[in-house]
DNA sequence: GCCGTTTTCGGCCCGACTGTTTTCAGTCG
């Protein structure tokens, strides 16, 4: 049994619990353990119980309900819950302002158990009366649903190349030597991903039949000679098709898209006298194979410079390979430093200095510590004293570890009127501010787009944090006039952030290119809660290549001596 | 349900916001 299972069966109960009105300390074990078992890195089946508990949050109970689920595939705690209280009872309390109180409330009073039920009773009147249920509620209820099934069926880019990373080495188990490249949405690295199609040449015979027996499939959907699909734990359908290697960099090229990509590329190739399709570019004349082992061969012919996947999606990309003025993009190896980072001192789990020895383990030259301001309260968030406490800490730790720079930030929260949560006597003192919105998310356009630029009007703000708060398939953002924003930032030389983290990835890529296309400077920040957390650069780079962003654009692959200068509080300071 | 060992019991993050209450429950982060 794969971790995977284990930690969806730990993170069930903790939601059925929940529905339970269980301890909430009782719950956030189940949770705990769910996070650690997805997080370890050997396969838990192979680990006895005396080895279970000494993994951190996993105490006597938690590792008899692993063995059991391990032994028997079963666990019978999950299974009772179960009886009690549907699995599909758990989609209510994903809707956004629907939490498990009322979905057990719901499920008591009117026998509510799905999301459609849900629908259905809301359109026949038969909520009107029940306690604590209003007009408001359930008019955003029905907000919910639409969103819940907007988001259906996509997964986030992460999470999918997790996904994928694992699949590949199960496939390479099987044939060592052939060629297996994720394709798809994934590999032009789109924030959220529909499936996962994953592409093979020089296979072994029965690949076919190994993939289909990959530990997390749970439904076969179809199996044939070049094609199988299966949907796998949590619902991604993966698809997994077999080329003849002679036509690997075609089907490469064919199924990585984007469909408008492909059609454009098609387009030409017929211009020029081809057709292209998954097997290769052929000459409409005769009939032969021009070019189709590889991508860079069928550019190529097509008189194109290699376009890199997270271009493909006819932004103009064509054009530009045709005058060789593609951008170089930039990758992970320059960024020299972080920007984003939080500790102990908030809401982070590693202290200043495990943050800094694993930042200065990944290669960066400076790491800038930027724990949350007092309005937010639940992170703990610090007030103008506990700040610049923490300043003094974060330098005398700058003195102490050796080969890393630390910076003294914050990230600050902006407040509903626009001001800043701190006082500009203690942001002045500090080396870098970011800041953010984290609360009255829900105000009108204008109101954000005013606050947001009353913050940027303040001389001591370097950085816009996340800027347009969205949670990838969850929320949107906030609403935001992005250009009058991005014309501000550029007007106060402020940066913009690219936030890393997989559910955030905040600007996007779209909002990033438009700001760099108008001279905002930006920077790529991991918002690192964890010492595991700077592994997230990858996400962030991932966007700035969708935003065709080369290392120029971005302040923190600069040296620290050229960074300093180039953020604002420089000029600040200088006035 | 886990953890620690100056705690084997008593902590474990808790304040803001919203809608619905006429004094607060539920949800969110």
């Amino acid at each position: 049994m794969e971790n995977a299972v284990i930690a969806r069966v730990l993170g069930e109960i903790a939601d059925l619990l929940e529905l339970k009105g269980e301890n909430v300390f009782k719950i956030r074990a189940y949770r705990n353990a769910a996070d650690t078992v997805t997080a370890a890195t050997e396969r838990l089946a192979d680990v006895p119980a005396a080895g279970l508990t000494t993994l951190p949050g996993i105490g006597k109970d938690l590792a008899a309900r692993i063995r059991e689920l391990v032994e028997t595939g079963h666990c019978q705690y999950h299974e009772q819950l179960l009886v009690e209280f549907p699995a599909t009872l758990l989609d209510l309390t994903r809707l956004q302002g629907l939490g498990p109180k009322t979905a057990a409330m719901l499920h008591r009073e009117l026998g509510i158990a799905s999301v459609e039920a849900l629908e259905e009773a809301v359109r026949g009147g038969r909520l009107a009366g029940l306690k604590g249920v209003g007009a408001k509620k359930v008019e955003g209820w029905l907000r919910a649903i639409e969103e819940f099934r907007k988001f259906a069926g996509r997964h986030l880019l992460a999470d999918v190349a997790q996904t994928a990373d694992a699949l590949v080495l199960w496939l390479r188990e099987h044939s060592p030597r052939a060629r297996i490249d994720p394709v798809g949405s994934l590999r032009r690295g789109v924030e959220t991903c529909g499936d996962l199609d994953i592409l093979v040449s020089g296979a072994e015979p029965g690949l076919m039949d190994h993939f289909v027996r990959y530990g997390l499939v749970e439904r076969v959907l179809g199996q044939g000679d070049t094609k199988a699909s299966v949907r796998i734990l949590k619902g991604l359908q993966v698809d997994l098709r077999l080329v003849a290697p002679a036509s690997h960099g075609a089907a490469m090229q064919y199924f990585t898209g984007s469909k408008a990509h492909n059609i454009a590329l098609r387009d030409l190739a017929i211009q020029q006298g081809y057709r292209l399709n998954e097997y290769g570019l052929l000459r409409l004349s005769d009939e032969t194979m021009v070019a189709g082992d590889t991508e860079e061969a069928i550019y190529e012919a097509l008189g194109l410079a290699w376009i890199p996947p997270e271009l493909r999606e006819q932004r103009g990309e064509i054009e530009a390979a045709r005058a060789r003025t593609l951008p170089s993009l930039i990758e992970s190896r320059h960024l020299r430093g972080e920007l984003h980072a939080h500790t102990t001192a908030t809401d982070g789990r590693d202290s200043i200095e495990d943050m800094a020895l694993a930042a200065r383990e990944r290669g960066l030259a400076y790491l800038a510590i930027t724990d949350h301001s007092q309005a937010l309260a639940m992170a703990n968030g610090l007030d103008e004293r506990r700040a610049l406490e923490h300043a003094a800490r974060i330098r005398a730790a700058n003195r102490r570890v050796r080969g890393i720079t630390l910076l003294a930030g914050i990230e600050c929260d902006i407040r509903p009127d626009g001001s800043l949560d701190l006082d500009a006597e203690c942001l002045s003192q500090l080396d870098l501010v970011i800041a953010s919105v984290h609360s009255a998310l829900g105000q009108s356009e204008a109101e954000t787009t005013a606050r947001v630029l009353a913050a940027l009007a303040n001389p001591w703000v370097d950085v816009l944090g996340h800027p347009t708060g969205r949670l990838l398939l969850k929320r949107e953002g906030v609403r935001l006039d992005v250009p009058r924003v991005v014309e501000a930032a550029r007007e106060h030389g402020v940066a913009l952030e690219i936030n890393s983290l997989p559910d955030r990835l905040d600007l996007n890529d779209l909002h990033a290119r438009y700001a760099c296309d108008r001279g905002v400077a930006l920077v790529i920040s991991t918002d690192s809660h964890s010492t595991r957390g700077y592994e997230a650069a990858r996400w962030g780079v991932t966007i700035a290549r969708r935003a065709w962003l080369t290392p120029d654009h971005v302040l923190n692959t600069l040296p620290i001596d050229q960074l300093r200068p180039r953020l604002r509080r420089a000029r600040a300071r200088a006035h």
